[in-house]
DNA sequence: CCGATTTAGTTCCAAATGGAACTTGACGGG
DNA sequence: CCCGTCAAGTTCCATTTGGAACTAAATCGG
């Protein structure tokens, strides 16, 4: 079985305590598996992910497809249903009842799009907005509480490895066939 | 709005081509989004598990859930459930459907764990070995792919980062209660 | 310009999902 | 040694999901 790059034998002190609170198959997972890049990405983006949706659904009772939909809103108004599909990963028909809902609710207005008639332009009410900028500070400090661990400069290095990843991105394979 | 914090003068002519690709909210939300790490993380793993995924259930009939299964056995014989259950973070319900239907295909066995009789101890067959380790090599193959952006020295200071994040990671709220 | 193809968004419906209750076994305290 | 509580895995069922078909508008080729 091959290993994750980090050798094993520095760190061990501190990881010792860190383990004690994982389960044994999530160590594997993490430290003795090849395809160790797309579990540790998984696994530090769900401790981000799941306790932010659980928030927001238990706070306002926005589901993970409404709560997407408002907050790229939010990020750059006047997007369509459309951008949010390309850059969510979530299939049409999910955003499309998403942003029905959110709608109905007055999060969002919309009108149609004078230059692509099949479009509409999204737009936050007030409501939406006061929800944006309520959640925004505490989504940013549970990132702020992950990256605690690194210092100011880790903080920088990861950011922009994480940038050439992405930059890079477009030369990935999108499909496997073979 | 806050900025991510990667220099956006550096970089930019490789960065102008990468970016004609994507849609623009995605660039909204990789380069001027406070919360930065999350959407990346998510944007990154996404790239690696939709295209793996998808090529597994065509060629293998098997979804999402019955591959964690899968793949979690074939990094470690003789995990239950529980354990599966902790390090994915799906539900036990939707673990233990995907868990019978790999039992009826045969791709794994089960024998009731003598030192708890609730538990069973779970296995890969021949056949669920052969799909192990003919995926196995094609994921690595993608993981490499996406990797081959960063250098060598690159990619170990990736791998270390990530490493100190997962470690700290018991130390992160898990809750936003307030 | 006119038909053929593509795209934005919606609707339909079979299938997957996941919370909650349930069954059976483990465990801890009196 | 019994009883109350907890844990592993399963089952139930209401809700969500997402592929595919659909409508209407844009775009492309001749």
């Amino acid at each position: 079985m091959r290993r994750a790059p980090t050798a094993l034998s520095r760190l061990d002190r501190e990881r010792e305590a860190a383990l004690r609170d994982l389960d044994p198959l999530t160590i594997t997972k993490l430290w003795d598996n090849a395809c160790w890049l797309s579990f540790r990405l998984n696994f530090v983006a769900f401790r981000f992910n799941d306790p932010v949706y659980r928030w927001i659904e238990t706070r306002y009772g926005l589901v993970r497809p409404e709560f997407v939909a408002l907050y790229a809103v939010g990020l750059r108004e006047g997007v369509a249903a459309k951008n949010i599909v390309a850059s969510s990963g979530l299939p049409k028909n999910t955003l499309s009842r998403a942003i029905q809902k959110l709608l109905t609710r007055r999060l969002l207005k919309r009108e149609t799009d004078q230059d692509d008639l099949r479009s509409y332009v999204l737009r936050l009410t007030p409501a939406g907005r006061a929800i944006f900028d309520e959640t925004l500070p505490i989504m940013v400090d549970q990132q702020s509480a992950m990256l605690a661990a690194l210092t100011e400069a880790e903080q920088r290095t990861l950011c922009e490895l994480m940038d050439k990843l992405v930059i890079a991105s477009p030369t990935w394979p999108t499909d496997l066939d073979g």
